[in-house]
RNA sequence: GCGUCGGUGGUGGAGUGGUCUAUCACAACAGACUGUAAAUCUGUCGCCUUCGGGCUUCGUAGGUUCGAAUCCUACCCGACGCA
């Protein structure tokens, strides 16, 4: 079967250059799994890979998507896929990489999620109600959902309604066979050193101008409110709110990929990483 | 030195006689995840526990009271005012 690697870990653990440098070493290309870097003009605070950190590797899914609407997971997973069949087809090897544990599941568990795009004017009407009118509605509309949603969950109920609306009800979920053998591999770093690099990492990006690249975005048109959703390094940063914030997120990335037991494991230090990760890739063939 | 106000759990900050291990928020820890995923949501959060409960907390020490974080006294600490 054919090989998909997949290099994913916490933020700033430095899954981006090693990439580069697996796709230099196997001949492959690499596509970003990561749901921010999608954007065009979110680069410094997304930790967005620069054309010269490339060396020439092909990257894919950065810079798909224009900041003032909203990408998806079901967009992540359609034009991750096509990039996968084609970059096989040129002979490479595709490489994913990226810290968006749910992007990667998309791909890599094969899950099929219901054809149903988003309503705005629904989701508007919808998010005025309470969280327990919505839980009724659902209920009315599809009695199984409504047992196995969390019924405090606004944005999952208003989604499964939305589904309802459309579908009649929810359908169950669906995971069909990957075509791919994926390899995941996650990059470990301890507590202590993260905090240290996530530090580092901040601080070059306000030397980098992360206040001007929020500038940027909102003379091109993107609202306080979507760059609310970009998260704290867009909205109104300091140092250290984003520090702070970026150490959180990185503890809540390991949450979920504590669950995926097949990721395996590896000192996120560059010095001895690369030797470990070859033979672990040529191995699993 | 005198006077005023204040000292509450990791932090901020409620509570001014019983229903107080003490609202709430944040942090911390654990977890969920059906097209927003750096999103959204849940649980735990003094100590011990055979999970029934037991024990100790609200600056410190006494006192009043059947009962005190709450009232009184002294002391310690902080802020401000007057000297």
């Amino acid at each position: 079967m054919q090989k998909v690697i997949v290099i994913l870990g916490q933020t700033a653990t430095g899954k981006s250059a090693l990439a580069v440098k697996i796709a230099k070493k196997i001949n492959g290309e690499i596509i970003s799994a990561d749901s921010r870097q999608v954007y065009k003009g979110l680069d410094i605070g997304t930790g967005k890979i620069s054309k010269k950190e490339m060396h020439g590797v092909p990257h894919h899914l950065i810079d798909v998507a224009n900041p003032k609407h909203k990408f998806s997971v079901t967009e992540y997973q359609k034009l991750t896929n096509s990039a996968i069949s084609e970059i096989v087809n040129k002979q490479k090897i595709p490489i994913i990489c990226g810290g968006t544990g749910f992007y990667i599941d998309a791909i890599t568990k094969g899950v099929v999620f219901p054809e149903v795009p988003p309503n705005n004017k629904l989701r508007k009407i919808l998010s005025t109600k309470s969280e327990a009118e919505l839980f009724k509605v659902l209920k009315k509309m599809d009695s199984s959902r409504a047992k196995s949603i969390d019924k405090n969950n606004k944005v999952r109920l208003i989604r499964a309604i939305e589904i309802a609306k459309a579908l009649g009800k929810v359908p169950k979920i669906i995971e069909v066979k990957p075509k791919y053998k994926f390899i995941k591999i996650g990059l470990y770093l301890p507590e202590d050193l993260l905090k240290k690099k996530v530090e580092r990492r901040v601080k070059k990006m306000f030397k980098m101008g992360l206040l001007n690249e929020i500038k940027k975005l909102k003379k091109n048109g993107v609202s306080d409110k979507r760059l609310k959703e970009f998260g704290f390094e867009y909205n109104e940063p300091t140092p250290k709110k984003v520090i702070l914030e970026t150490i959180k997120y990185a503890k809540r990335q390991m949450t979920w990929f504590k669950r995926d037991k097949s990721i395996k494991w590896l000192d996120a230090d560059p010095k001895n990483n690369l030797n470990n990760i070859i033979p672990l890739i040529k191995y699993v063939s």
